[in-house]
DNA sequence: AAATTTAACAGACCGTGGTCTCTATGCAAT
DNA sequence: ATTGCATAGAGACCACGGTCTGTTAAATTT
């Protein structure tokens, strides 16, 4: 890696990590770029060539989310069939997202993956790691006859994902009021009965 | 009503209806609040002494949707069973989302309502018409033997209501690129599955 | 080694949603 | 009728996300 980049690198390390920061204390409409590239050292022109928008951090700021999923796949922990597999997946999901990344940022996300027709969906990005591990788990449960081949392991993902998202959209829309573990875990079970053999 | 809120009305009514035209013709965010004001003749002091938001203009809009959840509570239809008329109601939701509202209103709506803690959540109103009709239809249901009783209608209805946002919600994700109607109705049929008797 | 290209960055600038202040007028109380 | 008050409205102004242009220095080509 030449001069030229590794300073670039440092430049986009340092306005992460002065986000991070201001948004652990202020939260993220708490803070804006101006206070950003301030702390950083950095400017408009430094922040925007690495970043296309605002929203665009919390991304960076999410590597963990990814490497969680990873370990989880990767795990050898024992369970009694793929289904309670899938359940302990799913569960995993909620409470990081409870736990780890929290309210707040979760609505900006959910909010701003929406809001105009040019931003980029990160969210139903084909190669995300949660899509290749849930992938594995339906094919997994479909060899070994515990879930239905009526339907395709994408669609089964499709329809599952789908009720997640509506269980964290409802999350943020109701502010929090509402233990999203237990009334996901809840919901998601549910939807699971309809695809067990 | 005196003449000073008459023309306080008149106002609001003429900035609605510029909107209106102006966001069909453009697109909600191709239309700036500057716009609105000067098609209806009006000023910034104007427009924020009736809205608090601009997004407050989309619900100003949408009285039509109550109407159409009322006339189809009052409507004399007949059914095989109080499922096929759930069944229906959300085909109902649906179909008015996809055809009368439209991708880009939806994703404007949903994306304002989870945007910061400060705005009005109208879609969780414990007033809507809809939570009402939905209420009459599963409370029916239940009476009538076809829906279980271990979960109490509130509970019914959050759980189907946060469905039907997943599958809102992803249809604005994935920019209205599968038919909402269809695959929603599949969806909340596998879910209503679990909660008949 | 000189010339040319490229990309990171600084910072002025812009657009837009929203606020603030000031004015005018309808209305109620006397 | 006069006075005082409340509020619809006009429009200057502000905050902030994002763009544009110019500069500098590293990288590459000759």
């Amino acid at each position: 890696m030449n001069k030229r980049t590794q300073q670039a690198n440092q430049t986009k390390k340092r306005i992460i990590d002065s986000a991070r920061e201001l948004f652990v204390e202020r939260g993220y409409y708490g803070v804006t770029v101006e206070d950003i590239i301030k702390k950083a050292n950095s400017s408009k022109g430094g922040f925007y060539t690495h970043f296309k928008t605002k929203e665009e951090l919390i991304i960076n700021m999410l590597p963990m989310v990814d490497e969680a999923y990873t370990s989880f796949s990767q795990s050898n922990k024992e369970y009694e069939s793929v289904n309670d597999k899938i359940s302990s997946f799913i569960n995993y999901v909620f409470v990081m997202m409870e736990k780890d990344i929290g309210l707040e940022f979760i609505s900006a996300i959910y909010s701003s993956q929406i809001k105009d027709l040019t931003t980029q969906r990160f969210l139903i990005e084909s190669d995300r790691v949660y899509y290749h591990v849930f992938n594995g788990l339906i094919e997994e449960g479909q060899g070994k006859g515990e879930i239905t081949k009526d339907l395709s392991a994408e669609d089964i993902i499709s329809i599952i994902t789908t009720c997640i998202r509506g269980v964290i959209y409802d999350w943020c829309l109701k502010k929090g009021s509402f233990n999203l573990v237990s009334y996901g875990n809840n919901l998601i079970r549910m939807m699971l009965n309809q695809i067990k053999l």
